[in-house]
DNA sequence: TCAGTGTACTATAATAAATAATACAGATAA
DNA sequence: TTATCTGTATTATTTATTATAGTACACTGA
């Protein structure tokens, strides 16, 4: 459900955010679902419970999640607006590094054509 | 020439190597031209020349520049070998975050379309 | 000779991240 | 009520990385 990769230069709580927005955006994790409890998900990742309420509190602190003391902690309410934002963010990316090919001399449309292979790549992946 | 982003996650030393990297395969610099030296960059940009070593250092190790005792460090001749390196990382991000892109349900049309514009805005702020 | 080069080395400071260990308040089921 | 699960808060410590500071040495070229 969520690896996380020790090599990284990311933060392990930031690894977990991550992860879990993208639960929620792949619709794996629904409106008032319940998530693993701050010490429980510590334990499956074998990482200490402060790290995981470092990541639930940024996530509480976003909107993207909301706690309940002695109750635990559920998917918000703003599942649409996370999906746009993380759009905005990817296509901006795009963005910045196309122009950086570019520069690059790369033409145009080998660009397009990577993102193609990307999409068959996507779709060919689905329901096996 | 080169800036430094102090807010930035990216060390220094490692701002430091993309930004020659850069230099070299936009053709601002060329084979066998001297680089600031140590010292000098450390001044230039005030910062400590340990850094610049570091920096320096790496990118001897990689091949991308040559280093001469009591001469200075200059351009190596692998350009065109960074060039499509540098091209090859930029292509394999563009595929991951299209295949995150898919996954959002963003059409491919609409990144093909971000891409496009991207090529616009940068050949249009050639020569003006 | 001398100023400028790369290079190496040790030590220290600063910062962020992660861990460790408690403690407390609220909720819920036995 | 009690026990156990929740979230939350707090302090201290450890670890790793980065950057700085200072020094030293060998080499080059004017």
């Amino acid at each position: 459900m969520i690896l996380i990769d020790y090599k990284s230069r990311k933060p392990i709580y930031e690894q977990i955010i991550d992860s879990i927005k993208s639960l929620i955006v792949s619709g794996v994790l629904e409106r008032d679902d319940q998530l693993p409890s701050v010490r429980q998900l510590a334990q499956e990742l074998a990482i200490n419970p402060n790290t995981i309420q470092k990541a639930y509190g940024e996530l509480e602190r976003e909107g993207v999640i909301y706690s309940l003391k002695g109750r635990g902690s559920f998917v918000g309410s703003g599942i649409q607006e996370l999906r746009m934002v993380q759009q905005q963010e990817l296509i901006e990316q795009i963005f910045e590094i196309s122009g950086e090919l570019c520069e690059l001399q790369v033409p145009q449309q080998e660009v397009c054509a990577v993102v193609q292979r990307a999409y068959e790549q996507e779709k060919g992946g689905l329901n096996p």
